[in-house]
Parts: C-alpha cells; structure tokens; sequence
DNA sequence: CTGCATCCTCTTTGATACTG
DNA sequence: CAGTATCAAAGAGGATGCAG
C-alpha cells in the first residue's frame, strides 16, 4: 500500500525524511554501524557535534525505535547505544547516499566553480 | 579514492550531505524526477513550499550542477526546470531512501507509541 | 561518565509586498 | 509567471554550569 506520500504536508512520512535528513542523524547511525558505542565514544567520531545535539539525536533515534540505549548501573555510569533491527535496515540506503556523496563531490565542485565564475 | 570523510567537520562531502538532507531539496528532486517541470508546477506539487524556499532550494540545485534551469523569453516568461544527470544519478539513492521511509513507517510509528507510553 | 537545564545567538523559514 | 526584497518569527545549535 502506498498510503503514505512525502509529499503531501502531514504524512508521517515527511516527518521521517526531515528527521533523516537533520544535520546529524545520519552520522550518528553511521557511527554505530559496526557495533556498539558509548555515548562519549559516538561523540569522538563526530567532529563537530555538540553534546547538547548527540544526546537530542540519540534521544530520536530511540524513540523512533532506531537506537537501543542500555544503561550499565556502576560508577562511573556507561551507557551504551546500539543500532536496532530498524535502524540497521535504514543503514543500507543511507549508506547508498553517503556512497554517492563521496564518489559525486569532485562533480558537484566543480560545477559549483562554473557556477560562480559565471 | 576515499579522501572523503563526512564525519570530520569541513569536509565538502559533509556539507553536500546537509544539502541533500535540507528540508526541500530530496522533495525537489523527486518531482522533477518523471520529466521538466515549471516553477508553478513544482510548487504546486509539493505541498507547504514556500515561494522563497522554493527559488532558494532551487538556486543551490542549479549551482551544484544536479539541476538545469532554462528561461523562454516569453511573456508570461516561461521557466523549466529538469534533472541533470548529475542529479538523475542522485535520484536513486534518495529514491531508495523514500521507499525505507514509507515502508517503515509503520514501525517507526509503533515504536513511538510505546516508547511514549511507557 | 552521562546528561539535563538554562541562556543566548545565529540561521532558517514564512508572510507580505513589489517588479519585469 | 517567476521571481526579488524585506521583515518578523521560529527553531536549531552552542556554551556553560550543575547533578546522579
């Protein structure tokens, strides 16, 4: 069934998109792609991100049943994130746009150059 | 050769993917994807554009070389907007992630109900 | 270590009005 | 029709301080 449709304004599905498509979620997936993180170390793999913004993602991606999130009970705590069933089914066409990003940069770059030298 | 890494911090291939994941430009892409299309028409397609996203998500397409833009000196002036084919290798990808979107939702949507829940 | 709360800033976006 | 320009609003994001 093709119930659901992008690009009408409230279809779930758009909401899908936008959160797949926000600054980091991708790259948090990415990063626990081959195995299990603790918070700190997700954080290490992402230059960039904030604790603020990874904790706000991490927080998403369980919600939305992405991320497993378990907690160790010792001191100092651990915490450890992992990529659910779900979220190791998203990898694969993400994984697809990361692919196309990389090999299509020198592309996209130089076509900008023209663009601006126009 | 994988000179390029999203996950350090200003790497082009980076900023290329938070293009691609802005809130229009996959939605863009997808309504251009059966043939050219008017300004309006593409407007109209995606519900909840506005106009100045629209020519701006536009704008940076064209730059980025994954849309063509041409002007018939008419009047009414007439713009048509069409896929490159940089863009057309784009599409599959980002169609591949539509599909996951939709297909997938239903589980998203169960594992927020029960995460919300509890 | 993990992460919440607060404050503050910058960017993004939307509404509206105007032009070739 | 296809924009541009401007203004105001909203939200994302960062920095800092505190807590379990």
């Amino acid at each position: 069934m093709d119930a659901w449709n992008p690009y009408a304004k409230d279809c779930p599905s758009r909401q899908l998109l936008d959160r797949i498509g926000d600054r980091w979620t991708a790259l948090v997936l990415g990063t626990l792609e081959d195995g299990p993180l603790r918070f700190s170390e997700v954080a290490r793999r992402i230059e960039g991100i904030s604790q603020k913004m990874l904790t706000q993602t991490l927080r998403a991606l369980e919600r939305d049943g992405l991320v497993t999130r378990t907690v160790y009970a010792e001191v100092p705590p651990r915490v450890v994130y992992e990529l659910s069933d779900l979220g190791r089914s998203l990898r694969e066409p993400l994984r697809a746009l990361e692919t196309w990003a990389t090999t299509h940069m020198p592309d996209v770059l130089e076509a900008r150059q023209q663009a601006d030298a126009a």
